[in-house]
DNA sequence: ATCAAAACTTTCCGCGCGTAAAATTATAGT
DNA sequence: ACTATAATTTTACGCGCGGAAAGTTTTGAT
């Protein structure tokens, strides 16, 4: 009772069952018989064991390891989206490590490289997106089962899951327009994220279909500082020749906030309601977007489906599945709040 | 060339190198000769080799993993550090692994059992504060060397690094009274940190010492969803009797987001220019402060010397150095913007 | 050139578990 | 009660590396 015990060995003839019978117990519960699983169930209460983790997945070719990675931790959508993520992975008995680039390619370099010598059953990526290096990404994926969410890169990994860009802008400035003035289009001239291009297209496609002029901003800027980058921007607009239109949708929330705080500095009121202000939409449903100054109205992610895509898609395949959704597109939902 | 190598015996062939040598070469490269050294990496290049990191931790008394446990990374603020952290421990030869509590004190307790199975060399933990299972945690410092940041739980881990919290309450009240009215304060009446208590001390204080009375508003809410509670709790008294100042102090900065959104609901101006506005002011300079409308008064943390601290001295312990600083303090600074 | 210390090689064992094969036992079904 | 099948036990080997022990070579300083 008292003795620890210090391996599998000792767990079984304490439990009276024979070690690779508990090997195989830990490996699938299911595959034992029921009476054998309660039988070590028991035990394992009365003698807290458990198996070492490093020499189980020494031997094992398939690990019950799950890389995830994310461009940037720092950005509270994929704070969001990852814990939905691991959660999924411990629940179907997968051991989740979460990695974030920190929007560097160097770094999402590393990880992966890393990864290798963790074996890992899959992979569960958003990629940075431009910055990637695809080749080794790719390179990746041959030997590692990969599931891509949020940014596409195409014909790699087993299937991508994220939203449809295309339709956000399509679904935004039907509401716009119908609502007041058509926007003009408030991006990063060299977006990081290749979502930030559909969703441009998207734009443009709508405002023609609607027999509008699309009039599309591009703030300079690099990097992942979006709202320093959609303030400076937004600044510099409102200190020119100002927007074109008194609608400004953004490419995410995270220029909106910016440009949200651009205008305040400027004294240009915002939101749908008073006489001379002007309308800002962004895209993502950021975390902080409720709390804005005015709350913003954007298009809300579908966190849930996009993750549930990744992780059981992953899954199938692991499980001998044949996976044959290589693209998934999600809608998203138009939330309404009084920036526009 | 182009036959791969699969473990370190080959790769010893393939140098020319013994093998326990190239062992030796892994755990610690300064060990072996400069000029070994530099045949084993040459070789390292031609071969790509990398030992098998399950077999090296099976039997290594001491691993080089370091667990890395924040409360929530949802939050910003954490995620920030939390970067900060990992990073310091790459550069010192050690594989952090990042893990989020998600706030809830289950899942704390989880990390913690299954990171016992990584066998961890340290333990980096930003403890969920009132709601961590203190005893579970205080065992797990008995066996893994633990270094506790941000949230103080007294006499557990070898030391703790975070910010004086009863300074920042010193620091923003003697400008906020120097500079116009004395503030009030405005905090969750069930803080889930400790440090929440600690800054109420110090605003009390502060205000004591000045010879102004202190006044305390607690709202409802527990949780992580700070915003909201500051939304909801700024609501609750703006509608009702009002703040007993025209400054208000909150807790920290999430708080103070959310209060600026009651405030903006209810058209009360806030900033430190106009006639009729309140003043508002936060503590923790959290990324989105510089953005909120207007852009938010607060005291920074010293994000750099807090993870610093807390890297080094694992790191000192690691090596066989003593801790004896229990607990270090780092000063905020006063961040000095137009909300206040 | 000499010599002790440092670094290296050779040889060996063990870590904790996966897993295969063959023998044994338990289960379920007519 | 009998059998086919599934589950378990016994036995044995191997994974890739850490690390100890003893012998050999290299190094660097006199």
């Amino acid at each position: 009772m008292g003795s620890k015990i210090r391996n599998m060995e000792e767990f079984a003839k304490a439990s009276g069952i024979s070690r690779p019978t508990i090997s195989k117990y830990f490996n699938d519960p299911t595959t034992v018989r029921a009476s054998t699983r309660e039988r070590i169930e028991q035990a394992l209460e009365t003698y807290d064991y458990r198996p070492n983790i490093f020499a189980m997945n020494q031997n094992r070719k398939l690990t019950r390891n799950i890389g995830v990675v994310v461009p940037s931790l720092a950005d509270p959508f994929f704070a969001e989206i990852a814990r939905n993520v691991e959660q999924r992975c411990i629940d179907a008995g997968y051991r989740p490590t979460l990695y974030s680039a920190h929007g560097s390619r160097d770094q999402e370099v590393e990880i992966l490289d890393s990864l290798r010598s963790l074996k890992p059953a899959g992979l569960l990526i958003a990629p940075l997106g431009r910055n990637s290096d695809k080749a080794m990404i790719e390179k990746f994926t041959k030997k590692v089962p990969t599931v891509l969410f949020d940014s596409h890169l195409p014909d790699i990994g087993l299937s991508f899951g994220g939203s449809d860009n295309f339709q956000f802008g399509r679904l935004i400035v039907d509401y716009l327009c119908r609502t007041g003035e058509p926007p003009c289009f408030f991006e990063m001239k060299f977006p990081a994220n290749p979502n930030a291009n559909k969703r441009r297209q998207g734009y443009i496609a709508a405002m023609e279909a609607l027999g509008y002029a699309p009039q599309v901003i591009s703030v300079e800027g690099e990097g992942w500082a979006f709202e320093e980058i959609g303030r400076r921007g937004g600044l510099d607009v409102i200190d020119s020749a100002g927007f074109p239109s008194n609608t400004v949708l953004c490419s995410n929330d995270r220029l909106a906030i910016g440009l949200i705080a651009a205008c305040f500095a400027r004294n240009q009121p915002v939101g749908f309601a008073d006489e001379g202000a002007i309308r800002i939409a962004g895209m993502d449903d950021h975390p902080f977007s409720r709390f804005t100054c005015p709350p913003l109205t954007t298009i809300a992610q579908d966190y849930e489906a996009i993750s549930k895509h990744a992780v059981e898609t992953l899954f199938k395949k692991l499980e001998g599945d044949e996976v044959t959704d290589k693209v998934v597109l999600f809608e998203g939902k138009l939330i309404m709040r009084q920036s526009a």
